[in-house]
DNA sequence: CTGAAAGCGCTTACAG
DNA sequence: CTGAAAGCGCTTACAG
C-alpha cells in the first residue's frame, strides 16, 4: 500500500500474531498441518495489507526460480507465434517464461541473452538451433542449466537434453510431390541461407523430393535474400525455359508472398504460370490473394512437447502427471522429437 | 562449473584472499577506490572460477531489479515489432524487459500478468491502453510501481506517469484526405471494435477527416470482425451505390490485406474500383500485390520515448544524459506524448 | 584501501 | 500444530 516499502511476511506475522514461518507455511499451502484458525488469521492479514510475495526472495531462498528462458531470432512470423505459445504453456505449468529476441541470427546477441538468463538463474533454457558454435554454447551452459532446443539439428547430447523439431525435410518432400502432381515442369527452392539449419532441412527435403518424384525435371535453388525479387522472377522464368508451370517452394510464407507479388507484377499468373508453395501457415498465407498453399505448424503441440521435455528433466513429474490427458510424447530418435507438418492446399498451387 | 552449486562471491573471496565486500566492490566497479593488485586478483579468480552473478540476490539486496515489465495483447503485427524494439531499447539502458502477451484484449490475463510482474518487483511497467478498468488498474499499481502507457488515451494522471501515443486520429484524418484526393466517391472505415481505444482514435480521425474533406461524400463504418469478408465487400459495393471508386480505410494492414483479397476475389480491381488504405506499415503491406498505402510507425522513437519517460520517473538522470544525443522529448499535452504517423503512399490507392 | 556486520524477504529443516 | 534460527547470494553503510 505504501509507496515506499512493500508489505512483507513480517508485517503479516505481526498483524496476525504468528511467526513468519507460519505465515510462509500458510501462504504456500504446504502439506504441513495447521489449524483453521491460523490459516484464517494469516489470510485475512495478507488480504488486508495487500501483500504481494517477493519472488526474488522466494527464489533465492528456494534455489529455484520457476523461470524459464527462451531465445528466438525475432517476434515476427513463426517465432512470434511460437513464443506466445511457449509463454502460455509455461504459465499453465506454473512457470514464467522470459522471452528474448536476438534480432536475427546473431551469435553475439544470443550469447549475451544466454548470459543474462543464466544470471537470472532460470531453471531451464529453450533456444532455436543457435547461431553460436557448439563450443561456445557448451561453455555457456556448462553450469548445468538444462537446454532444450527447438528446430535445432545435429547437436551433441551433452549440450542439450533434447530437441523438438518440426519436420521440415519431410514437409518439403511432400511439397515437391504436390507441385509435381500439379504439373510443374521446373522446380525452384527459394532459400534463406542465413536461417542456417532451418534452411538446410528444407533444402534436404527439396532435394529428396526432386530425386524421388521428379528426377527428370530441372530443379534449382536460389537465395531470396541476395537479389531483388524482380530479378529472381526473371531468372526463374529464364531457367525454366518456358516449358510449363513453374513450381516454387519458398522458405516461408513471407518469402512466398513476396515472390508471388513480383510474379503478378510482371503480369504473369498464379497458379497458371507459377505454382507457389509457402511454409508456416502464417496468417498472411490465408489473407492474400490468391491464397497460398503452405505447411501448417502445430504450435501448441511443439510448445507442449518442449516444455514437457524440460519439466521431465527438472524432475517435475507431478506437474507432468497433471497433464496426463495430453497426447503422449511421440517417438524419439536419439534425443530428437520430430513433429510432422500438415499441408494446407490452397489456390496458389491448384 | 560444478553441476550442482554455482560459484558465489564467497568462493571468489577465498580464492583471491579478500573479503566478500571487496569482491562485490571490484565486480561492480563502484566509485570506491581500490588497489590495482586487489582488482587483478579478484578478476582473475572470478574469471577462473567461471563466476556468474546471481541477479536475484543482487536485486533483493539492492531493492531494485533493473527489470521492466511490458504487457502487449500479442506478438503479431504492431505489438510484436514494438515489443522487440522495447526489449532492445531497455537493454541499451541497462534494463531487462520482461514481455508478456495477454493473448488478445483480455482483462483477466492482463490482471494476472500485472500481478506476476509486480511479484517480480519490476522497477516499472509498460502497458498498452489496458482492457482493464481504471479502478482495477488503480488497485493493482497502487503500490507505487510507475506505469507508462503506450497507445492509451484518457487515463487519469494518478495511475500512469504518462502515455506515449501514436497519433492515429491525425493519421486517419490524413488518410481520408488522401482517399478523397484520389477520387473516392464513398468512404468506409473498417473498424475492429475489440481493439478498444486504439480503434476509437482511428474512428475519431476518420470522422474528422470526412467532416473536413468530404462532408458531402457518403461514409460508413463497418466492423471487420463481425461478418465474413466477402459479405463485407458486397455490402460496401451496395452501399457505395456504384458511383465511383470506393475508399477503404482499414484498422490495420492485415485487415486491409484481407479486404483487398476479398475484393480481388470478387473480380474487382485495386486501385481502380477500390482504393485501400492500411495502417502500421507492416511488412505485409509492402509484400503484397498491389502494395498497400499505409501509415508508417516510428517504432524506435516510440520505444525510446516510453523508456526515457520511465527512466526519468525512476530518477535515472545519468543514463538519460548518456542518451542526450537522442532527439529531445517532444511537446507533451497533459501527460501525453503524441507521435505523428507518416503516410506511405503505394499502389493500392493511386 | 579493506573488511565485519547487518540486512534484503523469503524457505526449510528442526525442535518443541 | 507452531516458531526460532540458519541460510539463500549479494550490497551497503560504516569503522578501521
Amino acid at each position: 500500500m505504501s509507496k515506499h516499502r512493500s508489505v512483507t511476511i513480517v508485517d503479516i506475522a505481526e498483524a496476525a500474531g504468528v511467526s513468519i514461518a507460519t505465515v510462509s507455511n500458510v501462504l504456500n499451502r504446504r502439506k504441513v498441518p495447521m489449524s483453521e484458525e491460523t490459516i484464517r488469521k494469516v489470510e485475512k492479514a495478507a488480504e488486508e495489507l495487500g501483500y504481494r510475495r517477493n519472488v526474488m526472495a522466494a527464489s533465492l531462498s528456494r534455489k529455484k526460480s520457476y523461470e524459464l528462458g527462451l531465445i528466438v531470432p525475432g517476434f515476427i512470423g513463426y517465432y512470434g507465434v511460437f513464443a506466445e505459445e511457449m509463454e502460455r504453456t509455461a504459465h499453465r505449468f506454473g512457470y514464467h517464461m522470459s522471452v528474448f529476441s536476438a534480432g536475427g541470427y546473431d551469435p553475439d546477441m544470443e550469447k549475451r541473452h544466454l548470459d543474462v538468463l543464466l544470471q537470472r538463474r532460470v531453471d531451464g533454457l529453450f533456444c532455436h538451433g543457435l547461431a553460436m558454435s557448439t563450443e561456445t554454447t557448451r561453455q555457456i551452459v556448462s553450469d548445468g542449466t538444462p537446454l532444450v532446443l527447438f528446430n535445432g539439428w545435429n547437436w551433441p547430447e551433452d549440450i542439450a537434453v533434447g530437441a523438438v523439431n518440426l519436420d521440415f525435410a519431410d514437409g518439403c518432400r511432400k511439397a515437391v510431390k504436390h507441385l509435381v502432381e500439379q504439373g510443374c515442369r521446373s522446380l525452384f527452392y527459394l532459400e534463406r541461407a542465413r536461417a542456417h539449419e532451418t534452411n538446410k532441412q528444407r533444402l534436404l527435403g527439396f532435394h529428396d523430393g526432386v530425386k524421388q518424384w521428379a528426377p527428370d525435371i530441372p530443379s534449382f535453388v536460389l537465395d531470396g535474400d541476395t537479389r531483388p525479387l524482380q530479378e529472381l522472377v526473371r531468372m526463374t522464368k529464364e531457367m525454366s525455359g518456358g516449358r510449363g508451370p513453374v513450381g516454387i517452394l519458398a522458405f516461408d510464407d513471407l518469402v512466398a508472398l513476396r515472390f508471388m507479388s513480383a510474379v503478378l507484377e510482371e503480369g504473369m499468373k498464379v497458379p497458371e504460370d507459377y505454382k507457389i508453395h509457402g511454409i508456416n501457415n502464417d496468417v498472411i498465407s490465408s489473407s492474400c490473394y490468391p491464397q497460398l498453399t503452405t505447411l501448417d505448424i502445430p504450435y501448441s503441440q511443439q510448445a507442449q512437447l518442449a516444455i514437457r521435455l524440460m519439466l521431465a528433466e527438472l524432475g517435475e513429474e507431478e506437474k507432468l502427471a497433471r497433464a496426463s490427458q495430453l497426447p503422449p510424447l511421440p517417438a524419439r530418435e536419439g534425443n530428437e522429437i520430430r513433429i510432422p507438418l500438415t499441408p494446407m492446399l490452397r489456390k496458389s498451387t491448384q
